[in-house]
DNA sequence: GTTTACCAGTTTTTT
DNA sequence: ACTGGTAAAC
């Protein structure tokens, strides 16, 4: 490709942005409007006509996904190996900055990555050892605060212990916790950014070094930074013109992991010399379906200020259906689709969005059903899994012994008889002696103080792991994952567990053998040479969760919360289970901020649709195991009427069959209201009573309104009137 | 010490 | 509906 091609298939705004000239750079780029085309142009641009070398480039990314396709979209353009090119997620390029600087970030060399599940354990067994009560601190929470501390850079040292005694105690878990992990090696989320953060700032001449390696640095999805990740960005940019960020206030739906919108105006204040390019053109949805995003966002407060628009024509208006129940909301959807498919469309143009993964259910039948091939996004990922955990532990425990979390994952898995006694006086030996739990084993059965059957179980544990790492020092990575997992029992217990759950279990590991080939392959001749193959492996494991499923070529209908599914695009969309309670979810409810983060996510998933968007709610909904009757959501109404046309229900939807007939006579008979009998409501006018359900409080009833329809009502809150 | 049965609490989103 | 944790039985 030469110099020409890069700006000739561009518009003019994206011309401006691949062009510009080195300052720091904001492009405001809405949905559909070219974004991941900007930076993408933007680096090649940089390489074929500023001659930089990939070498001196780094571009940050949210997912790895979008790392990976950026990585390709390069590769295709310029035909050149993108592999010196720092490319990658935040988490992952800290990752690589610690593990090749361990000794400065003051980490061991083996330092393991955990992921959220590791992290909820450890903070679990914690407020054991320390005697807290975990219904007053409940351990989901105090994951919480000790993750938002890190991702606002705090230490627990830095932090001051006034006053309240919940917030005293919070903080003295977090102290103690991160005692816990510099002591097992053991490194979150979020330690990943601030250690790399804090090994860049102590440290000048590393910091200088990297200052002038990356002479452009790129950032993808801006918006979606959190406070840690945008100081780690000005320590390696600020003084320099060389930052090119990219992102979209409307679509920053991360709050509450830290995500901090107020970075793209930090931006402004921090970069004094910056400019800021508007993509607005947008190359994706019809004029409908733009019309109704810009009108919804258009109640948020506080933003950058953007409109999209397109050349390409109105399209079809978005389509609006108000579904009966949860079952009926997914025939719809799923006979809309086989309909879309028999005149010639793609299912994989297609996809079903939803607010929460548990709404997944009711589709995944209905497909299952009709034979509808399709692929869910999201939900246990590969690595995940329970057994690939335990076979992940073995790993991680020979490779570090003082591997806290791996050890007590294990030390009784297969069961080997070290029961909780045992173990408990295990933990209270290594909390006093501040030891590792193999230390304290050790030790243990050095004072010989344990019962004969005891001790003879926990050293056959202690020489087991040892023997594998032994054994399996020279073997590549893939034999070593097999032999461990062979050794270690715990395929034989697998295989022994009942049902076909033990099967894919089994399936699962030797799937585990097999991504330890491909990992091996895929990384033979890498420039971080002295690190342990092994340890790449753990580490891909917990940052790259992988998929839930392998890549199935088949032509699949699409599955996935509205959040896993931005910067994609469908040609048909339904966004699903549009209640309030659901979408915006409950807890959104009454707080404006996280009102408007939601409002943003609706954003992010009507502008996923090029060509036709659908909306669906349902009157009834089985939420949870109990009935609900949402209310539409508060989106919908503030989508302009005359871009939606409301799909009326047909006369044989699937109404649950009156469950037995003596039930339903009998609460009949109690109910204030007979069948057939007419009624009036407030807003929607006069109706006949078609049927009654549930007793005293729950009793609801369905009543076919004159000019509003079919509607079940919670007999509670509906004021009627008998006519 | 291990297995099973029940109970309660939890479900927004993900690196 | 699902999990994890605990109590009771084997």
């Amino acid at each position: 490709m030469d110099a020409s091609a890069i700006i000739s298939s561009l518009n003019d705004a994206q011309r401006l942005a691949v062009s510009a000239p080195d300052r720091a750079t904001l492009v405001l780029a809405g949905a559909g409007s070219g974004k991941t085309r900007v930076l993408v142009h933007r680096i090649v641009w940089h390489i074929l006509i500023n001659h930089i070398q990939p070498h001196n480039i780094l571009a940050v990314t949210f997912t790895n996904k979008a790392a990976t396709e950026m990585r390709n979209r390069i590769e295709s353009l310029l035909n050149i190996s993108t592999r010196s090119m720092w490319i990658g997620t935040f988490h992952g390029l800290a990752h690589r900055l610690l593990r090749q600087h361990s000794k400065l970030a003051k980490l061991p060399e083996t330092f393991q990555v955990m992921d959220s599940d590791d992290q909820l354990r450890i903070i679990k067994r914690l407020l054991k050892n320390l005697n807290i009560d975990d219904t007053k601190w409940p351990p989901k929470q105090l994951q919480w605060f000790i993750n938002s501390q890190k991702e606002e850079g705090r230490r627990a040292r830095h932090m001051e212990s006034n006053g309240d005694i919940y917030y005293r105690q919070m903080l003295a878990v977090y102290q103690a916790y991160e005692e816990l992990c510099n002591r097992s090696g053991l490194v979150d989320f979020a330690e990943l950014l601030l250690r790399a953060h804090e090994t860049l700032r102590d440290n000048e001449e590393l910091l200088n070094f990297y200052r002038s390696r990356f002479q452009q640095v790129h950032v993808d999805e801006f918006q979606d930074t959190n406070t840690i990740q945008y100081a780690w960005l000005r320590l390696l940019t600020e003084g320099k013109d060389n930052l090119f960020v990219v992102g979209d206030d409307d679509q920053c739906i991360y709050g509450w992991r830290g995500a901090k919108i107020e970075n793209i105006f930090n931006f402004q204040k921090h970069y004094p010399g910056h400019q800021v390019i508007r993509l607005e053109q947008n190359y994706r949805s019809t004029g409908h379906i733009l019309r109704a995003a810009n009108t919804l966002i258009a109640n948020n407060e506080g933003r950058m200020g953007k409109e999209l628009w397109t050349d390409a024509g109105e399209g079809q208006p978005l389509s609006l259906y108000t579904a009966f129940n949860e079952q009926d909301e997914a025939h719809f959807v799923v006979e809309k689709i086989r309909l879309w498919a028999r005149e010639g469309g793609l299912r994989s143009d297609t996809a079903i969005l939803y607010r929460s993964n548990a709404q997944s259910r009711q589709f995944e039948e209905r497909l299952m059903t009709t034979a509808t091939p399709y692929r869910v996004y999201g939900g246990l990922r590969f690595f995940e899994r329970m057994e690939i955990k335990n076979a992940l532990a073995y790993l991680r425990l020979m490779n570090n012994q003082h591997d806290d979390a791996s050890f007590e994952r294990i030390v009784n898995t297969p069961t080997r008889g070290i029961g909780a006694k045992t173990l408990d006086n295990m933990r209270s030996l290594a909390r006093e002696q501040q030891l590792s739990l193999w230390r304290a084993s050790q030790f243990m059965l050095e004072q010989k103080q344990l019962s004969a059957r005891a001790a003879s179980a926990l050293q056959s544990f202690l020489s087991l792991i040892q023997k594998l790492g032994q054994d399996s020092t020279d073997l590549p990575l893939h034999e070593k994952v097999k032999f461990v997992i062979e050794a270690s029992a715990l395929l034989d217990l697998y295989k022994k567990e009942k049902q076909d759950k033990g099967e894919t279990r089994v399936e699962n590991l030797e799937e585990l053998v097999n991504a330890a080939r491909l990992f091996d392959y895929q990384n033979n001749n890498d420039d971080e040479e002295n690190l342990s193959e092994l340890d790449m492996f753990l580490a891909h494991a917990t940052l790259e969760a992988g998929e839930n499923q392998g890549e199935a070529e088949e032509d699949c209908v699409q599955l996935m919360t509205i959040h896993s599914a931005k910067g994609l695009e469908f040609k048909l969309v339904f966004m699903v289970g549009m209640e309030d309670g659901l979408f915006p979810s409950q807890q959104a409810l009454d707080d404006v901020g996280r009102l408007q983060e939601e409002r943003r996510l609706c954003y992010v998933g009507i502008t996923r649709a090029m060509q036709q968007l659908y909306l669906s709610h349902a009157e009834s909904r089985r939420l949870y195991g109990k009935d609900s009757y949402p209310r539409p959501s508060r989106f919908i109404r503030e989508i302009p009427e005359d871009l939606l046309q409301e799909i009326r229900m047909r006369a044989n939807i699937s109404r649950p069959l009156s469950t037995s007939p003596n039930q339903s006579q009998k609460i009949s008979n109690n109910s204030a209201y007979r069948l057939g009998q007419t009624v009036r409501h407030a807003k929607f006018g006069e109706g006949v009573v078609l049927q009654t359900e549930g007793e005293g409080a729950e009793e609801k009833v369905q009543i076919n309104f004159r000019n509003e329809g079919i509607k079940w009502l919670m007999l509670a809150y509906a004021k009627l009137e008998k006519a």
